[in-house]
DNA sequence: CGACAATTATTGTACATACAAGTATCGGCA
DNA sequence: TGCCGATACTTGTATGTACAATAATTGTCG
């Protein structure tokens, strides 16, 4: 003879987003602390390394891969590019502000690799192979599917 | 003859806390969007849902739980007792603000279900069975793991 | 060509988040 | 009992995040 379960069970029991939002924390957390010493967050890092990828980026795209709003972004390039990371390349569309890696920014990125794969592998043998594996799926799923 | 992958090409390939936070943006809008015409976020409904497990609950506690920076809960906690969701009890130890959910709190939450079974359909059909069963796994090993 | 919708970015505002530093209290031990 | 390290929380500061509103530009269609 079970109770019903209530809405406070049912919720913590199974919300999908409380446990990314503590998957994110903690993660987050392990990659911050690695690349402390750097003076970079792995939320800058990110959008050093699609920049990067990207060669020259406008935040439109940047947003579209890493999912961000673009105020955010707006907000972020600023910071990196006071930090002498990224700098402003002129560009056709007016309305846009493309911008690029620097070669301050391209140093950093190699600073930051040996903390980066300690990070990596703290996190990787914390979530396990196979959850991993299924990240990258869904991550890629996740961009895929535009919401909105 | 592959060219060696330039360390930006391998954290772009592999890194994991990208991919974790960019499920952790989409997922929490998700939610936030949902629950949006109830003046309720994602962030504030799991920290509720835990202080109606714990009955009553410190600080402390929910923090581990979450995996929560106890100057972040602080401030929420100060937001939702404004919105009169959480309360204060008197506890023996004088360091401990303890608290619980009020009866707004809780018809809150019930008001909230519905929406939250639209989200929680959205995400589940996003990311897929299997990394949600997972996802399961994983949350409660970086809890238990205790970093620090 | 000119008005108007669509696109791109910035700014105001609010909340989430963590670290560092500070305050209050507790518990144990000399 | 009184000191002192440990514990629990708050506050200052910086950054991350999104939504709404605004500004500037572009594209389109009559």
């Amino acid at each position: 003879m079970d109770k019903p379960a209530t809405s406070i069970d049912t919720i913590a029991k199974t919300c999908i987003a409380g446990r990314v939002r503590i998957l994110n924390r903690v993660v987050t957390n392990i990659y911050d602390d690695a690349l402390r010493p750097l003076g970079l967050k792995i939320s800058q890092g990110n959008i050093l390394i699609v920049t990067g990828k990207m060669g020259v980026a406008t935040p439109v795209q940047v947003c579209e891969y890493l999912q961000l709003d673009v105020s955010t972004l707006s907000r972020n390039v600023e910071l990196m590019r006071k930090n002498g990371w990224l700098e402003e390349v002129p560009g056709e569309d007016a309305r846009s502000r493309p911008f690029r890696l620097t070669s301050a920014g391209k140093r950093l990125i190699e600073k930051a690799m040996p903390a980066w794969e300690k990070a990596q592998e703290e996190a990787r043998k914390l979530l396990g192979d196979e959850f991993v594996s299924l990240l990258n799926h869904a991550a890629k799923r996740v961009r895929d599917s535009n919401r909105t």
